[in-house]
DNA sequence: GACGGATTGGACAATTGTGTCCAAAATATT
DNA sequence: AATATTTTGGACACAATTGTCCAATCCGTC
């Protein structure tokens, strides 16, 4: 624990050396494990993957299962903080309503959802929600328990300035998300990777089939 | 200690004595594969849940791989034909489009995408399917590529007649299936089981968004 | 250059799981 | 009742994995 260096660190340098193979070891786990399930991933193929002695891992994180929860709940923190950035770019006062709304939703799609780090996520908790139980609960508070409830104020908020014709917000918020993942999600389902061209008319579909349904009539 | 219950499996009755046990063994796999993920999942406990011993298992399906292989493809039949079932039901020509087209939701939400059936075949298709690549083409072939379709024709045909305004009928499926889906699926992942009564509410949700986006205005 | 903590790789026991073999028992067929 | 088939459970070899121990080695710091 000799610290003595750590005033030279920079933002999110590595403070102590160790960081260094320590991030290496959560990247390749997080892989890992969405690839193989909790069960199928063995510590050997992490360390191969991380370029790391297994001994490494054992050191550093003890046993698979806390390398499992540290590797979730650092995920967990990523995830939420990017979508979040993402949701601060809403549009409060928009002047063309569908053009700034899609082009919100396809950032929403390119760094939230697309975003391998929410995918490996939402894979692992369904894979082994069951195994770790207050784990799953944590994913819950942070995850769609924030999520949801943040974008249905801001739908809420459009309603509010008369952009919107919303009788319960926090169901457009779900209908909303739902329009905007299909696409991304069945592409996903069937193994195809979504061209990075393909986001925005996505975003495009899902915001004015929304908005048919939900702006304020003239 | 054998069971002596020769005659109490009224179940699923089959006339090849073999199927009965064959039945048993692929139920009690598709849980524990489903549950645990093909890593996970040993023949032990398989056996133990099929109440059969582990060699009949080989016996009868070969090794884990054919096993799952089987297990997959069986219930990709039987998920099939029940969506294809309820499909049938759609309104033609409906009197009170709302109403007719939210009891059809209803039925599809209960008979194919609440189906434990589809559930554990979405499941081990996302977490498998690179493991087994021929069988997630038969997945994709029997499952998506031809369900989508089949409700964008339903749509197109009610469009046709003058119920819907519709520019992309297929689009329009994706999203009417995402519609209906969404409340279903944020359950499942937070690991809440539906209420019966609130599947009503959900398919009744989806088809008036679907409906305030898409009716022909008149 | 020497020190100390981190890292490595190899060996190890214990556990778990796969797939096979076989003789005894249960079950079905005639 | 006699016979054919399936099922059973236990034993087995074999492979993979986990988690630990330890001596050798690397690497930055003093």
């Amino acid at each position: 624990m000799k610290n003595s260096s750590a005033e030279l660190t920079h933002e999110y340098d590595t403070w102590p050396p160790a960081q260094n193979k320590r991030q290496a070891i959560l990247n390749a786990a997080a892989d890992v494990f969405a690839q193989e399930g909790f069960a199928g991933a063995s510590i050997d193929a992490i360390a191969a993957r991380a370029g790391v002695s297994r001994q490494t891992i054992y050191n550093q994180l003890g046993d698979k299962d806390n390398l499992f929860k540290v590797v979730v709940s650092e995920i967990t923190d990523r995830s939420s903080a990017g979508f979040f950035r993402v949701l601060d770019t809403f549009p409060d006062r928009p002047q063309d309503l569908e053009r700034e709304l899609a082009a919100f939703s396809a950032q929403l799609l390119r760094k939230a959802i697309c975003d391998p780090n929410g995918r490996w996520l939402r894979k692992l908790v369904e894979t082994e929600g069951a195994r770790f139980p207050e784990l799953f609960e944590t994913w819950k508070e942070y995850g769609p328990g924030k999520k949801y409830p943040a974008v249905a104020a801001r739908l809420a908020q459009l309603a509010h300035a008369g952009y919107l014709d919303l009788d319960d917000p926090a169901l457009a918020a779900r209908q909303y998300m739902a329009l905007l993942a299909t696409d991304l999600r069945y592409d996903q389902q069937i193994g195809r990777q979504t061209p990075e061209s393909e986001i925005d008319r996505m975003a495009a579909d899902a915001t004015k089939t929304f908005l048919r349904a939900f702006a304020r009539k003239l």
